[in-house]
DNA sequence: CGCATTTGACCGGCGC
DNA sequence: GCGCCGGTCAAATGCG
């Protein structure tokens, strides 16, 4: 990985993916047979009292690309996989590098779409772009995007905007194909509602036409 | 040698 | 109360 090449290339994921299946192994055994009872894993979270979770705006984007992890100029690091119920494709999760970034990025192939690459970000970058790249995807996005107004209107173009991709009929499986994106939405739109995200929306075709060209 | 990636384990919440 | 699901961290490994 780390090839950002977006050309048509063998995509680095694949292999088997084989789904958790419900109770495969990870559940429920938390515990091994010894834990020594070393609280310095994880069982610590000394949270601030009062402080709730952190509630920011999340960014869904549909990108048509052969290959994921779209190159927006910043620094990524991987700290997770994780398969996604009914699909057989991965979802990955990139943390930004950056010491105080705290910026996520999801990125997760569409199950009936292959080519389709969702990439969730969630949060903004308080830093200046890391100039290893050249000037590749520097303003790719719009600066109504990249500083967005926790209470100001969306000023997000919503002539690429878009709700769903085909598939308006039902199909056998409801609970597969539609439900996959319904799910996306549903929780999005809900949370929305109670916590008054400023903005939300799919993107399509976002991508432009070359990214990098490859360098010798 | 440093860092990005990989994989497994585990936590936290929600559902039933 | 337990089960399931999603998400995150942490240690190990590989690669540059």
């Amino acid at each position: 990985m780390g090839t950002p090449n977006s050309s048509i290339s063998s995509s680095s994921s694949e292999a088997g993916y084989e789904e958790d299946s419900h109770k495969s192994k990870k559940d429920g055994q938390p515990k091994g047979s010894e834990d020594g009872g070393e609280s310095s894993k994880k069982g610590n979270k000394a949270k601030t009292k009062g402080e709730k979770k952190q509630r920011e705006p999340r960014f869904a984007f549909m990108t048509k690309s052969e290959v994921d992890h779209l190159e927006d100029g910043y620094r990524w690091r991987k700290y997770g996989q994780k398969a996604v119920k009914n699909s057989p494709y991965p979802r990955s999760y990139y943390r930004c590098t950056t010491q105080k970034c705290t910026v996520k990025k999801r990125v997760e192939r569409s199950f009936q779409d292959p080519s389709t690459v969702i990439t969730t970000y969630e949060g903004q970058h308080n830093h200046p772009l890391p100039t290893t790249l050249r000037g590749s995807a520097a303003g790719l996005f719009p600066p109504s995007m990249l500083t967005p107004s926790p209470l100001g209107p969306p000023s997000f173009p919503h002539e690429l905007l878009m709700q769903m991709p085909n598939h308006h009929h039902h199909m056998n499986n409801q609970a597969d194909t539609g439900s996959m994106f319904a799910q996306n939405v549903s929780p999005l739109q809900q949370y929305s509602h109670q916590h008054q995200v400023p903005d939300y929306g799919l993107l399509q075709d976002m991508v432009p036409p070359r990214f990098f060209k490859h360098e010798p």
